[in-house]
DNA sequence: TTTTAAAATTGTAATTATTACAAATTAAAT
DNA sequence: ATTTAATTTGTAATAATTACAATTTTAAAA
Protein backbone atom coordinates (compact mmCIF):
# COMPACT_ATOMS: atom_id res chain seq x y z
CA UNK A 1 0.00 0.00 0.00
CA UNK A 2 1.04 3.44 -0.89
CA UNK A 3 2.96 5.47 2.03
CA UNK A 4 0.33 8.12 1.69
CA UNK A 5 -2.38 5.58 1.96
CA UNK A 6 -1.16 4.36 5.13
CA UNK A 7 -0.19 7.43 6.40
CA UNK A 8 -3.87 8.38 6.39
CA UNK A 9 -5.06 5.88 7.95
CA UNK A 10 -3.00 5.76 10.84
CA UNK A 11 -4.22 9.34 11.84
CA UNK A 12 -7.72 7.76 11.43
CA UNK A 13 -8.59 9.93 7.99
CA UNK A 14 -10.55 7.88 5.50
CA UNK A 15 -8.01 7.64 2.17
CA UNK A 16 -10.22 9.21 -0.74
CA UNK A 17 -8.34 9.61 -4.26
CA UNK A 18 -7.90 13.12 -3.38
CA UNK A 19 -6.59 12.93 0.38
CA UNK A 20 -3.97 10.48 -0.76
CA UNK A 21 -2.68 12.83 -3.92
CA UNK A 22 -2.60 15.32 -1.58
CA UNK A 23 -0.89 13.38 1.62
CA UNK A 24 0.87 11.72 -1.30
CA UNK A 25 2.54 15.57 -2.75
CA UNK A 26 3.71 16.34 0.55
CA UNK A 27 5.36 13.23 1.08
CA UNK A 28 7.25 13.85 -1.60
CA UNK A 29 7.76 17.30 -2.40
CA UNK A 30 9.31 18.70 1.46
CA UNK A 31 8.98 22.28 -0.40
CA UNK A 32 6.48 23.79 2.56
CA UNK A 33 3.92 24.22 -0.16
CA UNK A 34 0.80 26.69 0.06
CA UNK A 35 -2.29 25.15 -0.57
CA UNK A 36 -2.12 26.54 -4.18
CA UNK A 37 0.70 24.94 -4.96
CA UNK A 38 -0.79 21.89 -4.22
CA UNK A 39 -3.91 23.02 -5.97
CA UNK A 40 -1.32 23.88 -9.18
CA UNK A 41 0.35 20.99 -9.06
CA UNK A 42 -2.34 18.41 -8.31
CA UNK A 43 -4.51 20.00 -10.89
CA UNK A 44 -2.76 18.82 -14.18
CA UNK A 45 -2.87 15.19 -13.05
CA UNK A 46 -6.57 15.33 -11.60
CA UNK A 47 -8.52 17.92 -13.79
CA UNK A 48 -11.43 17.10 -11.44
CA UNK A 49 -9.68 18.72 -8.41
CA UNK A 50 -11.15 21.14 -6.49
CA UNK A 51 -9.51 24.19 -4.60
CA UNK A 52 -12.48 24.02 -2.14
CA UNK A 53 -10.93 20.21 -1.41
CA UNK A 54 -7.33 21.60 -1.28
CA UNK A 55 -8.37 23.56 1.78
CA UNK A 56 -11.12 21.16 3.26
CA UNK A 57 -8.18 18.32 3.46
CA UNK A 58 -5.08 20.48 5.07
CA UNK A 59 -7.69 21.56 7.41
CA UNK A 60 -8.38 17.98 7.75
CA UNK A 61 -5.04 16.35 7.88
CA UNK A 62 -4.01 19.52 10.03
CA UNK A 63 -7.00 18.90 12.79
CA UNK A 64 -5.68 15.37 12.58
CA UNK A 65 -1.89 15.95 12.83
CA UNK A 66 -0.91 14.05 10.02
CA UNK A 67 0.65 17.48 9.01
CA UNK A 68 1.10 20.34 10.24
CA UNK A 69 0.70 24.35 9.15
CA UNK A 70 3.53 26.75 9.09
CA UNK A 71 2.37 30.77 9.28
CA UNK A 72 6.15 31.70 8.81
CA UNK A 73 4.75 34.09 6.17
CA UNK A 74 2.08 36.58 6.70
CA UNK A 75 0.71 36.14 3.53
CA UNK A 76 -0.45 32.64 3.08
CA UNK A 77 -0.10 29.25 5.20
CA UNK A 78 2.49 26.33 4.78
CA UNK A 79 2.13 23.04 4.91
CA UNK A 80 4.73 20.36 6.30
CA UNK A 81 4.38 16.24 6.31
CA UNK A 82 7.06 16.48 8.76
CA UNK A 83 5.91 17.02 12.09
CA UNK A 84 8.44 16.83 14.54
CA UNK A 85 9.72 20.09 16.26
CA UNK A 86 12.13 21.67 14.14
CA UNK A 87 13.11 25.03 13.25
CA UNK A 88 11.98 26.60 9.66
CA UNK A 89 13.79 29.54 7.49
CA UNK A 90 12.31 32.01 5.25
CA UNK A 91 14.52 33.52 2.75
CA UNK A 92 13.49 37.36 2.33
CA UNK A 93 14.70 37.18 -1.60
CA UNK A 94 13.00 34.60 -3.00
CA UNK A 95 10.50 33.36 -0.26
CA UNK A 96 11.43 30.04 -0.07
CA UNK A 97 10.97 28.35 3.04
CA UNK A 98 13.71 25.34 4.00
CA UNK A 99 14.22 23.09 6.62
CA UNK A 100 17.13 24.28 9.04
CA UNK A 101 19.25 22.84 11.28
CA UNK A 102 19.18 23.77 15.21
CA UNK A 103 20.49 22.79 18.06
CA UNK A 104 18.95 23.85 21.37
CA UNK A 105 15.58 24.06 20.08
CA UNK A 106 14.91 20.80 22.34
CA UNK A 107 16.12 22.18 25.44
CA UNK A 108 13.53 24.91 25.23
CA UNK A 109 11.45 24.42 28.08
CA UNK A 110 8.49 27.04 28.55
CA UNK A 111 7.62 28.34 31.60
CA UNK A 112 4.12 26.83 31.34
CA UNK A 113 2.69 25.44 34.81
CA UNK A 114 0.66 28.13 36.15
CA UNK A 115 -0.19 30.20 32.95
CA UNK A 116 -0.51 27.84 29.97
CA UNK A 117 -0.71 24.31 28.63
CA UNK A 118 1.77 24.12 25.28
CA UNK A 119 0.97 21.77 22.62
CA UNK A 120 3.11 22.40 20.16
CA UNK A 121 5.98 24.84 19.80
CA UNK A 122 7.07 26.32 16.42
CA UNK A 123 10.59 28.45 15.29
CA UNK A 124 10.45 30.41 12.39
CA UNK A 125 14.26 32.06 11.23
CA UNK A 126 13.81 34.82 8.96
CA UNK A 127 17.20 35.94 6.39
CA UNK A 128 18.97 35.18 3.05
CA UNK A 129 20.15 32.25 1.45
CA UNK A 130 22.80 31.23 -0.12
CA UNK A 131 21.96 32.34 -3.59
CA UNK A 132 19.85 35.79 -2.69
CA UNK A 133 23.22 36.65 -0.44
CA UNK A 134 25.05 36.60 -4.14
CA UNK A 135 22.39 38.32 -5.97
CA UNK A 136 21.10 40.96 -3.38
CA UNK A 137 22.58 43.75 -1.38
CA UNK B 1 8.69 64.14 25.18
CA UNK B 2 6.70 61.51 24.63
CA UNK B 3 8.62 58.31 24.65
CA UNK B 4 6.21 57.07 21.80
CA UNK B 5 7.69 60.18 19.79
CA UNK B 6 11.51 59.17 20.91
CA UNK B 7 10.79 56.16 19.91
CA UNK B 8 10.10 57.14 16.20
CA UNK B 9 12.99 59.70 16.49
CA UNK B 10 15.47 56.73 17.81
CA UNK B 11 14.17 54.44 14.19
CA UNK B 12 14.86 57.83 12.16
CA UNK B 13 10.88 57.82 12.02
CA UNK B 14 9.42 61.55 11.87
CA UNK B 15 6.96 61.72 14.46
CA UNK B 16 3.77 62.63 12.97
CA UNK B 17 0.46 62.73 14.70
CA UNK B 18 -0.79 59.47 13.10
CA UNK B 19 2.49 57.85 14.57
CA UNK B 20 2.71 59.14 17.48
CA UNK B 21 -0.74 57.42 18.40
CA UNK B 22 0.22 54.27 16.87
CA UNK B 23 3.48 53.87 18.25
CA UNK B 24 2.19 55.08 21.62
CA UNK B 25 -0.84 52.53 21.49
CA UNK B 26 1.84 49.41 20.85
CA UNK B 27 3.83 50.89 23.81
CA UNK B 28 1.11 51.05 26.28
CA UNK B 29 -0.51 47.93 25.33
CA UNK B 30 1.06 44.77 25.07
CA UNK B 31 -1.66 42.68 23.92
CA UNK B 32 0.02 41.70 20.25
CA UNK B 33 -2.93 43.67 18.32
CA UNK B 34 -3.80 43.31 14.71
CA UNK B 35 -4.16 46.31 12.63
CA UNK B 36 -7.66 46.17 12.79
CA UNK B 37 -7.71 46.47 16.63
CA UNK B 38 -5.51 49.22 16.62
CA UNK B 39 -7.44 50.96 13.96
CA UNK B 40 -10.60 50.71 16.25
CA UNK B 41 -8.72 51.41 19.13
CA UNK B 42 -7.81 54.89 17.95
CA UNK B 43 -10.83 55.89 15.58
CA UNK B 44 -12.79 56.72 18.84
CA UNK B 45 -10.11 58.94 19.84
CA UNK B 46 -8.72 60.28 16.38
CA UNK B 47 -12.20 60.35 13.72
CA UNK B 48 -9.76 61.33 10.70
CA UNK B 49 -7.68 58.48 10.84
CA UNK B 50 -7.60 55.82 8.13
CA UNK B 51 -7.39 51.96 8.07
CA UNK B 52 -4.77 52.89 5.10
CA UNK B 53 -2.80 55.11 7.33
CA UNK B 54 -2.63 52.14 10.31
CA UNK B 55 -1.97 49.48 7.57
CA UNK B 56 1.53 52.19 6.40
CA UNK B 57 2.08 52.80 9.41
CA UNK B 58 3.03 49.53 11.00
CA UNK B 59 4.63 48.57 8.06
CA UNK B 60 6.94 51.49 8.00
CA UNK B 61 7.41 50.93 11.75
CA UNK B 62 8.30 47.32 11.17
CA UNK B 63 10.90 47.94 8.29
CA UNK B 64 12.71 50.73 10.82
CA UNK B 65 12.64 47.88 13.56
CA UNK B 66 11.00 50.11 15.85
CA UNK B 67 8.41 47.28 16.23
CA UNK B 68 8.10 43.59 15.22
CA UNK B 69 5.30 41.67 12.89
CA UNK B 70 4.16 38.32 14.92
CA UNK B 71 2.92 35.65 12.35
CA UNK B 72 1.60 33.29 15.37
CA UNK B 73 -2.02 33.59 13.78
CA UNK B 74 -2.41 32.24 10.31
CA UNK B 75 -5.68 35.05 9.84
CA UNK B 76 -3.78 38.47 10.90
CA UNK B 77 -0.59 39.76 11.23
CA UNK B 78 0.02 41.24 15.56
CA UNK B 79 2.68 43.72 16.05
CA UNK B 80 4.58 44.01 18.93
CA UNK B 81 6.81 47.12 20.47
CA UNK B 82 8.69 45.07 21.76
CA UNK B 83 11.58 44.21 19.16
CA UNK B 84 13.46 41.56 21.84
CA UNK B 85 13.88 38.03 21.01
CA UNK B 86 10.92 36.54 23.14
CA UNK B 87 8.47 33.74 22.88
CA UNK B 88 5.23 34.25 21.80
CA UNK B 89 1.83 32.01 23.21
CA UNK B 90 -1.20 31.91 21.16
CA UNK B 91 -3.98 30.47 22.95
CA UNK B 92 -6.94 27.92 20.87
CA UNK B 93 -9.27 28.82 23.07
CA UNK B 94 -9.67 32.94 22.84
CA UNK B 95 -7.07 33.52 20.49
CA UNK B 96 -5.21 35.69 22.77
CA UNK B 97 -1.17 36.22 22.21
CA UNK B 98 0.78 36.90 25.08
CA UNK B 99 4.36 37.10 25.98
CA UNK B 100 5.73 33.68 27.28
CA UNK B 101 8.73 33.05 29.49
CA UNK B 102 11.38 30.34 28.51
CA UNK B 103 14.30 28.93 29.09
CA UNK B 104 17.01 27.68 26.52
CA UNK B 105 15.86 30.97 24.08
CA UNK B 106 19.29 32.58 24.07
CA UNK B 107 20.97 28.71 23.24
CA UNK B 108 19.09 28.30 20.15
CA UNK B 109 22.26 28.28 17.55
CA UNK B 110 21.03 27.94 14.28
CA UNK B 111 23.27 26.47 11.61
CA UNK B 112 23.61 29.14 9.18
CA UNK B 113 27.01 29.05 8.57
CA UNK B 114 26.85 27.43 5.08
CA UNK B 115 23.19 27.61 3.88
CA UNK B 116 21.64 30.75 5.08
CA UNK B 117 22.45 34.14 7.12
CA UNK B 118 19.43 34.41 9.79
CA UNK B 119 18.24 37.87 10.88
CA UNK B 120 15.56 36.76 13.25
CA UNK B 121 14.15 34.30 15.23
CA UNK B 122 10.45 33.58 16.90
CA UNK B 123 9.69 31.10 18.85
CA UNK B 124 5.17 30.48 18.85
CA UNK B 125 3.64 28.32 21.21
CA UNK B 126 0.17 27.03 20.58
CA UNK B 127 -2.11 25.68 23.21
CA UNK B 128 -4.62 26.91 25.71
CA UNK B 129 -4.47 29.45 28.17
CA UNK B 130 -5.68 28.95 32.39
CA UNK B 131 -8.56 30.24 31.71
CA UNK B 132 -9.43 28.64 28.57
CA UNK B 133 -8.76 25.29 30.34
CA UNK B 134 -11.25 24.90 32.54
CA UNK B 135 -13.74 26.87 30.21
CA UNK B 136 -13.43 23.96 27.57
CA UNK B 137 -12.52 20.22 27.26
C1' DT C 1 -28.99 -5.96 -5.60
C1' DT C 2 -31.61 -2.12 -5.00
C1' DT C 3 -32.58 1.58 -1.87
C1' DT C 4 -31.33 4.77 1.52
C1' DA C 5 -28.36 7.38 4.14
C1' DA C 6 -23.99 9.45 5.07
C1' DA C 7 -19.72 11.39 3.63
C1' DA C 8 -16.87 13.72 0.41
C1' DT C 9 -16.21 16.68 -3.44
C1' DT C 10 -17.20 20.44 -6.31
C1' DG C 11 -18.08 25.30 -8.01
C1' DT C 12 -19.57 29.61 -7.02
C1' DA C 13 -20.26 33.31 -4.12
C1' DA C 14 -19.02 35.66 0.06
C1' DT C 15 -15.78 37.21 3.39
C1' DT C 16 -11.62 39.14 5.27
C1' DA C 17 -7.08 41.07 5.47
C1' DT C 18 -4.21 43.71 2.98
C1' DT C 19 -2.46 46.62 -0.84
C1' DA C 20 -2.67 49.93 -4.85
C1' DC C 21 -3.47 54.24 -6.10
C1' DA C 22 -4.94 58.84 -6.93
C1' DA C 23 -6.67 62.92 -4.60
C1' DA C 24 -6.33 65.86 -0.70
C1' DT C 25 -3.98 67.60 3.13
C1' DT C 26 -0.08 68.89 5.81
C1' DA C 27 4.69 70.07 6.54
C1' DA C 28 9.16 71.69 4.88
C1' DA C 29 12.07 74.37 1.91
C1' DT C 30 13.03 78.10 -1.00
C1' DA D 1 4.26 83.40 0.01
C1' DT D 2 5.10 79.75 -3.32
C1' DT D 3 6.72 75.61 -4.53
C1' DT D 4 7.95 71.05 -3.45
C1' DA D 5 7.91 66.98 -0.90
C1' DA D 6 5.91 63.96 2.47
C1' DT D 7 1.95 62.15 4.64
C1' DT D 8 -2.70 60.95 5.06
C1' DT D 9 -7.03 59.65 3.35
C1' DG D 10 -10.85 57.00 0.96
C1' DT D 11 -12.03 54.00 -2.41
C1' DA D 12 -11.26 50.32 -5.29
C1' DA D 13 -8.62 46.17 -6.26
C1' DT D 14 -6.38 41.90 -4.96
C1' DA D 15 -5.58 37.60 -2.81
C1' DA D 16 -6.29 33.97 0.51
C1' DT D 17 -9.64 31.56 2.66
C1' DT D 18 -14.31 30.10 3.99
C1' DA D 19 -19.44 29.33 3.50
C1' DC D 20 -22.66 26.91 1.36
C1' DA D 21 -25.69 24.47 -1.59
C1' DA D 22 -25.66 21.09 -5.23
C1' DT D 23 -23.68 17.03 -6.93
C1' DT D 24 -21.18 12.87 -6.74
C1' DT D 25 -19.26 9.06 -4.42
C1' DT D 26 -19.11 5.70 -0.84
C1' DA D 27 -21.08 2.88 2.71
C1' DA D 28 -24.99 0.69 5.00
C1' DA D 29 -29.37 -1.34 5.21
C1' DA D 30 -33.05 -3.68 3.40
Amino acid sequence: MELAQKHLILHNIKPSVQRVFIMNYLLENKIHPTADMIFNELYVKMPTLSRTTVYNTLKLLVDEKAIQMITIDEKNARYDADTSRHAHFKCKGCGGVFDVITSGVDAITVKESEEFIIDDVQIYCHGYCKKCMKNHI
